[in-house]
DNA sequence: ACCTGAACACCGTTCAAGT
DNA sequence: ACCTGAACACCGTTCAAGT
């Protein structure tokens, strides 16, 4: 409950403060959380500080959240692709992005909020580009195609955040459709559709669909060729 | 600038305000300014009433938003869906999804930030479940298809979003490649990134690719059996 | 039933002032 | 250079009080 003690320097009067630690706190701050927790009052009383100095250091709430998403994503600089075929590893990447996001989904879900995504996903969108590279993609095709993948797993992600944060419920997706007096709708689908899909699954068969709309592997992708 | 006089009825002293009437006001002030402008004092202040009787009527801002976002869905109710085969119908039912998310980006911007989204698209919701139902697709697998579909459409709509309101601008996608040194992508590659994609071409290309994967027409797209 | 003013507990941010 | 306290201009919400 307490702040924690701050190191005193030597003089006795610094906090001892930089600019990385302000940031590092805030970071975790945020993952342990979530994003609402993150106020300049609340942030410079965990560290035993003015609020007015994180100003000094960081600046404003905007330049703070920044500095925090990219270290966060300095963290998912290096990862490790697997997969036979060019299309086995473009999807392997955009796992990646998914776990990642649900790993650390406040900071994530924060990153969504002031449009960051970019800059948190920076290290897997050049991973992705990479992966398209060798399948062959160039140009404006590559583009779109990493394009259409991230923004298609953003979507699915969206989704994913608002499950664990069930929020007013009342206008969740599934209790909407439980009043629906379904016409020309098959009963089995209203049904279904009460009940929340299985999202990894159908993240697999949504994202497949796209990696194979623009990547065709020369090899069938169970059998490379040795 | 000046707030609308409000028509004070025959008392005198009764402001003459309802439910609606606050709603109404409400969903004009999102949909001409934006999320960040109905604040409960700035609502009050244009419907020239103390900010309290807001709470009287409506509730709090949650429940406003909630009724805001219900009432734009009611416009949403009767639209025409066109087009030969199962999956071009289904395609059609996703453009309406697309064009009327940003006519209303505002509002629509909104219910994403408060996990309303289904309350507002609901009504084209079970517009899609009805194509798909006549595309032959039952219970789960329909389901499925329904909510891969809107799971895209909203990624990309979050990115569309992102664009008009360029933000920081610093950590925009196209400006983070502009200093990326590419290793193992293609300098054209990088070229293109450093520009937006054509998002409603792309849109296209995508969502077809995901009905594509669930919806088999049994006749040819573009020449349906008489 | 309908509406008000005052008050509470928060925000982000600025700025003159301290050492 | 580093840090502080006071202050400004906002929020959403509650509640006793008016008619």
């Amino acid at each position: 409950m307490k702040a924690a003690t701050s190191p005193l320097r030597g003089t006795g009067r610094r906090a001892g403060l930089d600019h990385d630690a302000i940031v590092e706190r805030a970071l975790t701050l945020v993952e342990a959380e979530g994003s609402t927790a993150l106020t300049m009052r609340r942030l410079a009383a965990e560290l035993g500080v003015a609020t007015t100095t994180i100003y000094w250091h960081v600046g404003g709430r905007d330049e703070l959240i920044t500095a925090l998403i990219q270290r966060l994503s300095e963290r998912h600089a290096e990862i490790e692709i697997e997969g036979a075929g060019p299309s086995e590893r473009v999807m392997c990447v955009a796992r990646h992005v998914w776990d990642s996001a649900l790993a650390h989904r406040n900071v994530t879900a924060l990153a969504h909020q002031v449009g960051a995504t970019s800059l948190l996903e920076m290290p897997l969108e050049i991973a992705l580009a990479r992966e398209l590279d060798t399948a062959g993609l160039r140009g404006e095709v590559a583009r779109d195609a990493l394009r259409a993948i991230l923004m298609c797993v953003a979507g699915f992600l969206v989704v994913a955040f608002r499950s664990d944060d069930p929020g007013p419920a009342r206008h969740q997706a599934r209790t909407l459709w439980a009043d629906i007096t379904a016409d020309g709708i098959d009963r089995s689908t209203v049904t279904a559709l009460r009940e929340p899909p299985d999202l990894p699954a159908l993240f697999e068969t949504a994202v497949r669909a796209l990696v194979d709309r623009f990547v065709v592997d020369v090899e069938p992708r169970d059998a490379p060729v040795a």
